[in-house]
DNA sequence: CTGAAAGCGCTTACAG
DNA sequence: CTGAAAGCGCTTACAG
C-alpha cells in the first residue's frame, strides 16, 4: 500500500481555505496576506509537502525536464559530459531523463520519441556512429521542440551545437609530429558518416599537405566501428611494406588500443612510432607509454550545451542556431618524440 | 512558437467520435470496434500522434519514470551500472531521471526530494561517501517509494539491496597475497562510514587472522575521500621503517595512484611490493604492470538493482527487502606475483 | 486578499 | 460498442 501523497487540497482543508489561496501562498504570488501564507508554508513543511510536478508539467505546459541521448555512457567523455549537464540541469531546477543508444540508429530513433512523449523541455543529443539519415532528427525539428547537439553533430540540421575545432585539434596533432621529423604519418579515422571524424582527418590532410608531405590513401584507415576495429586496423598498418612512424587516431580510446597492438607486435613508442589521440580519456595518462593527446573541455561542454538549451527555451521566438566552439590543447606525453 | 502537440481530443473530432473513444481505441481496449479502432490509428499514425504521458502520469498515479542517485557518474563502475540500469529499463518501458550527488549529502538528500516531487515509481540508489545518517532515506521510505540500493548501502536501512561479497572479494584478494609468501601486508582502506569498506577491511583482517599473519594498525590506512587521499595514504606506508611487501586497495581508482605513487618511489611492482584493487575499472588493465583486481559485475549489477525494483513494483503488498549477492572474481594481473 | 471555476490531456466507471 | 462525466493535482483569469 503506497501513502498518498499530501496535496494542496489536504493543506486547504486543514486550514480552512482554498486551494487557490495554498496555491497562491506556495508559489509565492504576490497577492497573498502575509499571516495566511505563512500558516500554509508552516503547514507544509509540518506535512512535508511535496508539490506534485506532473500536475504542474501538465498545466503548465513545461516538464523542466530535459533529456538527453548520448551513445554510450561507458565512455569517458560522454559520462563527463554527462556530469557537466546534470551539474548544470540541477542548479537551474531542471531534471535530467537519460537515455542511451548504443551506438544505434534505431535506439536513437526510439529514444527520441520517448522524450518526446515525456515532454521534455529540450533536448541533448550526440548521435551515434550509425546515424547518417536524420529523419528521426527533422521529426524532432518539426515538433518546434529546442534541441542541442554536442560533439557528433548531425549534417545540414538548423540546430546549435557545442563543438571543439576537431580540424583544428588534428591539425596541431599533425603539425607537431612533423616538426618531430616524423615522416610517414598515418591517420586512423572514424566511421564516416560522423563530422567530427571528417573533420579530424581533414585536419590531418591540411597539416600534411601545408608541410608538402605526400597524403596516402594507404596511410589511412577507417574504423567504421571505432575502438572494436582499432586492433585491425592498427595491423594493417603495420603490415605495409614500410610501416608508418607515427599515427594520429581518432579518439583515445582507439589510440590506447594501437598502443596495444604497437607493442604487441615488439615495436617501441615513440622511437619506432609515435603516437597521439584525441579526448585525453583518463586512461591516456596512465597507458605505458602515456598517450599525446588533444584535450577536449568534456564537463564544460556539458555545461555549454545545456546553457544554449536554455537559452533558446527563453527567447523561442528570435531564435538563431549557435555554434559554440570549446577549445582543445595539445597535451605532449611520453608517446610522442 | 512551439507546435501544439496533436491530443486524442484532435483525433476524435476529426474522426468525429467522442475522446473515450479514441482513448480506448489506442490502448488497444477489448470493446472497441475493429474498424474504428483501425480508423484511429491509422490517423494518429499519420499525424505522428504521441501520447502525452505526463497527462497518463497524473492520471494513473505511475510515471513509468524511475529515479536513479549515484555519487559520480565519471567513476567508470557507476556509468557502467548506470548503462545496466537503462538498459533494463529501456526495456520495461520505463524512463530513467538521472542524478548525482558528487559525494555530498546534502546533494542527495536534494536529489532525493527531487526524485520524490517528480513522482517516480521508485529510486535506485549508491550513497556518498558523506553518508552515514540515513534521514533522507527514512523520508523515502516513509513515502512507501521502493527503493533499491547497490553497491554501496546504508546501514540498517529495511530495503533490497545488490552488492557483491566485498568481504569474501578481499579475502581471496589477501588471501592470494599470503599464498605468494608476502609477509607484510598492508591495506588503504576506504571511508569508514561505508559499508563496503567495512567489509573489504574486515576481509583483510580476517584472511590475515586465518593465516597467523600479524594485524597491525600502522597498516592499515583509510583514505576518507577515495583517491584524493590514496598518494597520501601510499606516502605513509612507504615512510615506515619497514615497508610493505604487499598492499590491498579499497577500490581501482586508488589502487592506480597508489602504482603511481610507488613506481615514482622508485620501487618495483610486483617483485618489491604486489598490488591489487577492487572493480576491475578499464584502467586497470592498461596501467603498468596491469592491476591484479577482484571484478565486480557493475552492469548486471544495474540490470539486477532494477529487476528487484520491478519486482517490488509489482507486488507492494507482500514486500520483504531482499539481498541480491552477486559473483566476484579474482582477476591476477602484472601487479602481483 | 480570497474563492469558484475552468482547464491542462488523459482514463475509466457508468449508462445506454 | 460508444459517449458523457468525473477526476488525477495543479494554476490562474475572473469576480468579488
Amino acid at each position: 500500500m503506497r501513502n498518498r501523497p499530501i496535496t494542496i487540497r489536504d493543506l486547504a482543508l486543514k486550514l480552512d481555505v482554498s486551494i487557490s489561496t495554498v496555491s497562491r501562498a506556495l508559489r509565492g504570488a504576490p497577492e497573498i496576506n502575509p499571516e495566511t501564507k505563512t500558516a500554509v508554508l508552516s503547514l507544509a513543511k509540518e506535512l512535508n509537502y511535496q508539490p506534485n510536478v506532473v500536475a504542474q508539467s501538465l498545466r503548465n505546459k513545461k516538464t523542466n525536464t530535459i533529456g538527453v541521448v548520448v551513445p554510450e555512457i561507458e565512455m569517458s567523455f560522454f559520462s563527463s559530459v554527462m556530469s557537466g549537464i546534470q551539474e548544470m540541469a540541477r542548479s537551474h531546477g531542471y531534471r535530467v531523463l537519460f537515455t542511451q543508444s548504443n551506438e544505434c540508429y534505431q535506439e536513437e530513433s526510439h529514444n527520441l520519441d520517448t522524450l518526446l512523449q515525456s515532454r521534455v523541455d529540450g533536448i541533448l543529443m550526440s548521435i551515434s556512429r550509425e546515424t547518417s539519415n536524420t529523419e528521426h532528427i527533422q521529426k524532432i525539428l518539426r515538433t518546434k521542440t529546442p534541441i542541442v547537439f554536442f560533439d557528433r553533430t548531425p549534417h545540414g540540421v538548423p540546430a546549435s551545437k557545442v563543438i571543439v575545432d576537431d580540424r583544428d585539434g588534428a591539425y596541431k596533432a599533425v603539425s607537431y609530429l612533423i616538426s618531430t621529423g616524423a615522416k610517414r604519418i598515418a591517420h586512423i579515422g572514424g566511421p564516416r558518416n560522423l563530422e567530427i571524424a571528417r573533420n579530424r582527418r581533414k585536419g590531418y590532410i591540411d597539416a600534411l599537405s601545408e608541410f608538402n608531405h605526400p597524403v596516402g590513401e594507404h596511410l589511412i584507415v577507417h574504423c567504421e566501428h571505432l575502438k572494436e576495429d582499432a586492433v585491425e586496423a592498427t595491423k594493417i598498418l603495420l603490415g605495409q611494406e614500410e610501416i608508418p612512424d607515427a599515427i594520429f587516431c581518432i579518439n583515445d580510446p582507439v589510440a590506447i588500443k594501437v598502443i596495444q597492438t604497437i607493442k604487441d607486435k615488439g615495436f617501441r613508442i615513440p622511437e619506432d612510432i609515435q603516437v597521439i589521440g584525441f579526448a585525453n580519456d583518463p586512461v591516456s595518462e596512465v597507458i605505458e607509454p602515456p598517450l599525446s593527446t588533444i584535450s577536449q573541455p568534456s564537463k564544460a561542454m556539458g555545461r555549454a550545451a545545456l546553457k544554449l538549451l536554455l537559452d533558446q527555451l527563453t527567447d523561442e521566438n528570435d531564435f538563431q542556431p549557435k555554434t559554440q566552439l570549446m577549445e582543445t590543447e595539445l597535451l605532449l606525453r611520453g608517446s610522442t618524440l
